[in-house]
DNA sequence: TTCCAGGGGTAGA
DNA sequence: TCTACCCATGGA
């Protein structure tokens, strides 16, 4: 058990279902309030419930309990109050999609020898935030800017969070008035946000007001395109952006087609020659709902991190 | 100094 | 619908 947490319990997942190719699935589990330990192999969030009380979260693989379900420990701290257990179990398992049905995906898989290795090692879900709004700004944080940059910005921006009581370098992602109450100064500059300090702070303002329901979208926007359309309609988010976050939100219809993962594409099948969307679009076609999460599982097999965890000995 | 990064908004055609 | 241009910032 991990020094300062308190036992807590053991979540199950159908397998096939690995921990590290979900919690690394994507560059999210990099950006604060998530932090990955390589050596527990544990990933760690400090997370504030919608009642305002903040726990920091570890997840890590749990104990095998059949051979059809694997499972993930949860240790919480400090010990939850009374019913914020029920809460942060039900966030624990929508941040890795516990409940999440693959099954046609991996499926899919397993016919193409591209993808055959995502359900071998127990990969295919992509790690999320606990609700929209994250998912969202930090989408916002990815734009024009490098990865690197992109980390920084969310740091900042994660020192605007509820502290851990007792830790104030423990913070949890920032609520909309938190956002809006660190002013444009700091968000320009200090957190170094530049020109979308303007899109962030029009977009917490729109949510504070009441004018946005983001957590309401993916219900109210069933299928992708839809759901897109109405990402794009929000401050700072374009069609990329919008097919990234869309991904996040469980509709994997569209790629997410950005310049690293174009530029992977026009290597990867093209030749380096300068294709453009449409036409790595519809190398994917067939694989229908599942076209987006293809893609991205496919860029991901040539991580060189994700290689070597392929080359270990099972 | 110039270019560019895990793009988006806008004006004009 | 498509294109050109601008947008802050910081590292290469």
């Amino acid at each position: 058990m991990p020094v300062g947490h308190e036992p807590a319990d053991v979540l199950e997942v159908p397998r096939p279902f690995d921990l590290w190719a979900t919690a690394r699935s994507h560059g999210w589990s990099s950006l604060a309030p998530y932090a990955w330990d390589e050596a527990a192999g544990a990933l760690a969030r400090i997370d504030r419930l919608p009642n305002g009380r903040v726990y920091r979260l570890q997840l890590a693989e749990g104990p095998s309990t059949s051979d059809r379900m694997a499972s993930v420990r949860l240790a919480v701290h400090p010990t939850p109050r009374a019913g914020d257990l029920t809460i942060l179990r039900r966030r624990a398992r929508r941040l890795l999609r516990l409940d999440e049905d693959l099954g046609e995906f991996h499926r899919l898989c397993r016919a193409e020898p591209a993808l055959r290795d995502i359900p071998r090692v127990g990969a295919g879900r992509m790690l999320r935030s606990p609700d929209v709004w994250e998912d969202v700004v930090k989408g916002i944080c990815t734009t024009n800017v490098t990865w690197r940059r992109t980390i920084a910005m969310v740091r900042a921006l994660t020192a605007l969070g509820t502290p851990l009581d007792g830790e104030s370098n423990a913070r949890a992602f920032p609520t909309p008035t938190q956002v809006l109450d660190a002013g444009s100064g700091y968000l320009t500059k200090s957190a170094g946000l530049g020109y979308r300090a303007s899109y962030l702070l029009e977009l917490a303002e729109s949510v504070v007001a009441g004018q946005r329901e983001l957590e309401d979208l993916p219900r109210r926007h069933r299928n992708g395109p839809a759901l897109r359309g109405a990402l794009q309609a929000l401050p700072g988010i374009g069609p990329v952006t919008a097919a990234y976050v869309a991904m996040l939100l469980g509709s994997y219809d569209e790629l997410p087609m950005d310049s690293s993962t174009l530029g992977f594409a026009r290597r990867q099948y093209f030749g380096g020659r300068d294709v453009d969307e449409a036409t790595v679009g519809w190398r994917f076609q067939s694989h229908g709902p599942w076209k987006g999460l293809a893609f991205w599982f496919e860029l991901w097999l040539t991580w060189e991190s994700v290689r070597e965890r392929l080359a270990e000995p099972s």
